[in-house]
Order: C-alpha cells, then sequence, then structure tokens
RNA sequence: GUGCCUGUAGCUCAACUGGAUAGAGCUUCUGACUUCGGAUCAGAAGGUUGGGGGUUCGAAUCCCUCCAGGCACGCCA
C-alpha cells in the first residue's frame, strides 16, 4: 500500500518532469504546522537556488503541472517558495477504508530484506543486571521487533559477559570465601557478594591479585575444578537473567557469550598477523589504523605480551562467526557510546579484511543518579533491575486498586505488569536514545502526561466502547480472516463500507492514522524509536480528542459505523505500535 | 594534551537531519463531569536553542572559536 507522502512524492516528481526541471529534487515531508496544510514541499527553494531563479515564480511553475486532485485541494505556494499539499477529506476517507481492511496497517514491507544480528543487553556473568542494562536490553529488542515487523530476518544475539577477568577472582571467593547456606539461599547475591569482597582484597593485597590471575590461567588451561565453577555461576546467573527477561518480555535467538569464541581467538590473531594487518609490538600483536587519521595514534592490543587474549580479539571472532557462519547481511551493536572508538577500530578490522556487511555501533547515552552523576557499573550501588522492575509493577497495581478496586486478583497482577513495564521501557524509548537518562523513579513510574499507561488508556477506552458495543449486537466483521484471528479479542465490528468524515476530530484522527505507514519504516534510518513512541502520543491525543467532541454509540448512522471504524483503527494503530515498542496493552486498566 | 558526545521553557524531553512564527508533557492559572472509563479534554502563561562570529533566500541543525558537563585514548571488559 502507498502512503500519502510516497504518492504525492511521485505527483511532484511528475510535474517536475513536465515543467523540465530535475524530478528528484527536493523533498516532500509531512507540513511543519497545520496551517500549511498536510504536506509540504521545498522542491522550489531548492531549484531556484541551483539556477538562481525566483522561488515563488518557479513554484507556481511547479503548481500549475500538478495533477492531484484525486488527492488534495489544489496546491497551494506559501511563504518563500514552498508548496502546500492539503488531502480531501474524500481522499483520507478512502485510505483509511483501505488501512481498516488490511492487516499490517499499510506498512510495506522491505522491498530487499536483510539478515540482521542485533547484539543489545550483553549482561556480565556474576553480577546482577542493574538500571544501567535497561537501555540496550530494551531499544535493542524493540529496534528487533520493528526490523522484523519491516521484513527483515532478524537474529537477536545476546553477548553474555560470560569470560574474562573477573572470573578469576569470582574462583578465587569461591574457594576462599564461599558460604554453602547463603548459597542455598540465593544463589547469585553469594556469588556477588564473593565477587565484590575478593575485588576489594585484591585492590589492597598484591598477593590476592596473583592468586586470581593463578585461578584465571587454571580456568583458561581446561583446569576441571574451575571449569566446573565457572559453568555453576554461569548457570546461576543465567537463571536471573531469564526471570528479567521474562518479566520485559524479551527473547533471545541466540546467546552465544564471550566464552563461546573461545577456541577461536588464536585463528583470528594468526590471520592478522599472516595478512600483514596485525604485527608484533613490544611482544604483544597489535593492530595499527595509519591510513586512518582519527585511529592513527590508537592501536589495538588483539594478543597481550603474556599471550592472553583480550575483548576486541572476542569481537573480531564475533564478526567473523556472524558473517561466515550465520551469513549476516548487517550486525547491530546496541552498545553505550563509551564503547565508541572500540567499534571503530573492529569496524576498520573488519573492513581491511574485506567484510562488506553492514556494521553499526548503536549508542545510547548514559544512566544518571538524581544528582546527574554517571551511574557506576562496577562498585558503588546499583538497582538491580529486577528490584526496579518489581517496584515498578507493585506502584502501578497500588494506582489499579484506587481507580477500579472491582476487577479480580488475576486481573490486577496481569494489567499491573502491562502498565509497570510498559512505563518503564516507555520511559526510555520515549526520548532520543543519545541524551543522558536521569534515573527518577516519580519521572519513570508515573502515570501521566507522555507515558506507556496514557497510551494505554486510549486503548482501554476503545475497547470499552466496543464491549458496550457489544451489547446491541454489531456484527458481520469486513475484514478477512487473518486480519479477524489477529484481533479477535474485539469481537464486534462495525458494518459500514465507507467512511463519512464531518467533524474536524474525525479527520485529523484518520489523517493521523494514515502516517502510521510513513513512520514506522523512518524509525531505522537513525534507529529512533522515539519518534515511533512520539507519534503513538498524537495518536492517543487525537482519538482522546476525537473521543471529547464525537460520541460514538449514541451517534446516528452513517456517523456511527464510520466512527466505530476510526475507533477500531485507532486501537489496533495503538496496539500494533506499543508491540513494536515491546510494549503490551490491557483491555481493561 | 588529543578525539568523540551532550548543552533547547522553572523541570523532563521533541523538532521528520538546512525550512515557514522552535513544539509537547510535568508544574502554575482558567474553564468542561446525572461521562460511550476525568488515568480525559479546551484554553492561558512560560524561549537571546550555553556565549560569540561565519556560511545563505532560510540555522537548534553546517563551519570556526570560546564556556560548561560527560566519555574515551596499548596490554580491563
Amino acid at each position: 500500500m502507498q502512503t500519502f507522502q510516497s504518492l504525492l512524492a511521485k505527483k511532484l516528481s511528475d510535474a517536475l518532469r513536465a515543467a523540465g526541471l530535475p524530478a528528484a529534487a527536493g523533498e516532500l515531508t509531512p507540513a511543519s504546522d497545520p496551517r500549511f496544510g498536510d504536506y509540504q514541499t521545498n522542491a522550489a527553494l531548492v531549484l531556484a537556488k541551483q539556477r538562481g531563479e525566483n522561488p515563488r515564480v518557479l513554484a507556481a511553475k511547479i503548481v500549475a503541472q500538478i495533477e492531484a486532485g484525486d488527492l488534495c485541494e489544489s496546491p497551494a505556494v506559501a511563504g518563500a517558495g514552498f508548496i502546500n499539499f492539503t488531502l480531501r477529506p474524500g481522499a483520507v476517507a478512502e485510505k483509511t477504508m483501505e488501512l481498516s481492511r488490511g492487516g499490517r496497517l499499510g506498512v510495506a514491507e522491505v522491498k530487499s530484506s536483510r539478515r540482521i544480528v542485533i547484539d543489545f543487553g550483553s549482561p556480565n556473568v556474576a553480577k546482577p543486571m542493574h538500571v544501567g542494562h535497561i537501555r540496550s536490553t530494551v531499544l535493542g529488542d524493540a529496534l528487533a521487533r520493528i526490523a522484523q515487523f519491516l521484513g527483515h530476518e532478524v537474529i537477536r544475539d545476546n553477548h553474555l559477559g560470560d569470560w574474562g577477568t573477573q572470573f578469576g577472582m569470582v574462583i578465587y571467593g569461591w574457594k576462599n570465601l564461599l558460604d554453602r547456606q547463603a548459597l542455598q539461599r540465593n544463589l547469585l547475591a553469594e556469588i556477588v557478594r564473593i565477587y565484590k569482597e575478593t575485588n576489594q582484597q585484591a585492590a589492597s593485597d598484591p598477593k590476592i591479585r596473583e592468586a586470581c590471575r593463578q585461578e584465571l590461567i587454571k580456568l583458561q588451561a581446561d583446569d576441571r575444578e574451575n571449569v566446573d565453577i565457572w559453568k555453576q555461576c554461569v548457570a546461576f546467573s543465567m537463571q536471573d537473567f531469564e526471570r528479567v527477561y521474562k518479566l520485559l518480555d524479551v527473547h533471545y535467538d541466540l546467546q552465544c557469550g564471550e566464552s563461546f569464541y573461545h577456541d577461536r581467538l588464536p585463528d583470528v590473531v594468526e590471520r592478522l598477523l599472516k595478512s600483514g594487518v596485525g604485527e608484533i609490538s613490544e611482544g604483544a600483536v597489535v593492530v595499527f589504523f595509519r591510513d586512518n587519521p582519527e585511529l592513527a595514534d590508537k592501536p589495538l592490543i588483539v594478543r597481550k605480551r603474556d599471550g592472553g587474549f583480550n575483548y576486541a580479539t572476542t569481537d573480531l571472532a564475533t564478526v567473523d562467526y556472524r558473517i561466515n557462519d550465520l551469513k549476516a547481511d548487517a550486525i547491530w551493536y546496541v552498545v553505550g557510546a563509551p564503547q565508541i572508538l572500540h567499534f571503530r577500530q573492529i569496524f576498520d578490522i573488519a573492513r581491511r579484511e574485506g567484510y562488506t556487511a553492514d556494521l553499526r555501533h548503536i549508542t545510547f547515552g548514559s544512566i544518571l543518579g538524581e544528582d546527574r552523576k554517571l551511574m557506576k557499573t562496577r562498585s558503588g550501588e546499583n538497582v538491580p533491575l529486577r528490584d526496579l522492575l518489581e517496584e515498578a509493577c507493585k506502584r502501578a497495581r497500588k494506582i489499579i486498586e484506587e481507580k477500579n478496586p472491582h476487577l479480580s486478583e488475576d486481573e490486577k497482577t496481569d494489567i499491573a505488569q502491562k502498565i509497570g513495564i510498559g512505563a518503564v521501557k516507555y520511559a526510555d524509548l520515549s526520548q532520543y536514545r543519545m541524551t543522558d537518562y536521569v534515573f527518577s523513579w516519580d519521572k519513570m513510574l508515573s502515570l501521566q502526561g507522555n507515558t506507556a499507561p496514557y497510551l494505554q488508556n486510549a486503548y482501554v477506552r476503545i475497547r470499552s466502547i466496543f464491549r458496550k458495543a457489544g451489547e446491541s449486537a454489531i456484527a458481520t466483521p469486513l475484514w478477512d480472516v487473518d486480519t479477524q484471528a489477529d484481533h479477535e479479542e474485539t469481537g464486534h465490528r462495525p458494518v459500514a463500507t465507507t467512511l463519512t468524515l464531518a467533524d474536524s476530530a474525525e479527520i485529523n484522527l484518520a489523517k493521523r492514522m494514515c502516517q502510521f505507514a510513513e513512520i514506522v519504516p523512518q524509525v531505522l534510518n537513525d534507529f529512533r524509536p522515539n519518534i515511533l513512541a512520539n507519534y503513538l502520543f498524537e495518536v492517543a491525543n487525537s482519538f482522546h480528542t476525537f473521543y471529547e467532541a464525537c460520541p460514538v454509540l449514541k451517534s446516528e448512522e452513517p456517523a456511527r459505523s464510520s466512527r466505530l471504524i476510526l475507533c477500531d483503527l485507532a486501537a489496533r494503530v495503538l496496539k500494533q505500535g506499543l508491540d513494536l515498542l515491546g510494549i503490551k496493552v490491557p483491555e481493561k486498566m
């Protein structure tokens, strides 16, 4: 299905060609202000600049060639030379019906589907997940959902930190500090405790530091006892992660942690040495970037002087695996901004090795405390993620108890989870990923304003209308079987086959929903789910305005059926849009 | 020291990547409930986009230069 934007863009390029002008000039975008109509183009301004002509005269020339009477009123020249398009309500009604009948709400699948590995989450074993993991996990999951919906083949990979120096300390702690009873009470908590304590001791005592190093070397040499301890730690941590993922409704296709690549590291270094990309420097194997001015003075060590490998080596092996074995066309790393330099180096090496896959480092800002200082991962008191999520559900439940006490216990639990988790996710996804995130319980869990509960509430209100409508038995769905199954719970359907849009609130709502198909693909341009979140907020807003201005069930035909169609479509846009963000909608709240 | 990121209303954030008079939410103030769920709606107030230059028809956005904060820069991950 074509969007208004793409249809009008076609009309514009036809007109440009007819006027003897370059057909690809300028852009056709949604209007910056409702006063300017629905869409605008700056084509005349761009061309006038190139050719040294008067932009308004040129705009008039273009307008004379535009044949879009089926879609909009006659285009108007305005301002410095903009051309504005205002959609005809009839065209909007037609398009809205088209959306209503289709299963994808107008969103086209991409022409060329790619296989995309998305690397996100990546918690460290032997450490609990904390607030710092929210962004990568929630952002990565949302991008995966959107890419998949657009027709890409997505592989979600959890690159667990399950191998590395910290295991020297964990194993030393296990052997010397472990409290078996505490371990039985709470597996991960005890592992975290011994890790922290060892870390502290090692900081002040070189002998313990050395002992930890020895344990690490034994682990890497496949010492049976140490491998056994390591495996137990990984298993305990995974149990803890799984609980969080269940709460968050996040799923992985692969969980290839760092240990998965352990055996492949020597080959990576050998290959780099053989090809000349890597060289020996001060006893270590190092890659230099002499041709790249930005990296020229920033070499990367891939094998330490003592023969050990580091995480750069692991990441290179990971690139190999994902491209050669998984056949990835693209790899998206949803990893915090501090690792920008690291990934530039990795990507540069991958290019030098001849890989052409599309490698992207999708960065995001830090999580700050109320004092606006960085929340540190290693030491200090981090809020465990599970506690945070449970607290969110608890607070949501308290509000539900106040607002809707007659719901059953099961319903309350279910709704509290959808609202609490949704609120946390939305707080994160609704803002630009690069800006730092100020962590605040109140902000995250506030159920007012531009928040998930506001959107969920719009959905719930629509569902309520249809429950009421069901009593007067509106039936006979006009949607096809697939769509119906997808939307089964809606139950009763409007019967009208045409829309009559009269009130401005109706027209605005309908136009808004026609934009869904324009917004969703845009998210992947720069990996910004916040534009989808902002759009959904506008949908909810438009719906609430419509809801106040236009009675649905009490109105006369044909407005009644027409409005039911709008309601149904708004519900589906909200549900689908929130689903793409990984947020669920309740039927009541 | 070098490089990267960030700086927008009192607060939290947008601005479709160079477009028109910089928009929302929270807060404050004024209105609208025998309601299709008020977790709502309508309206008002709130700005030298960190400062200063420059580029052009047009700048929060691009360039230069300061200021502030953060992050990263060979054997941690």
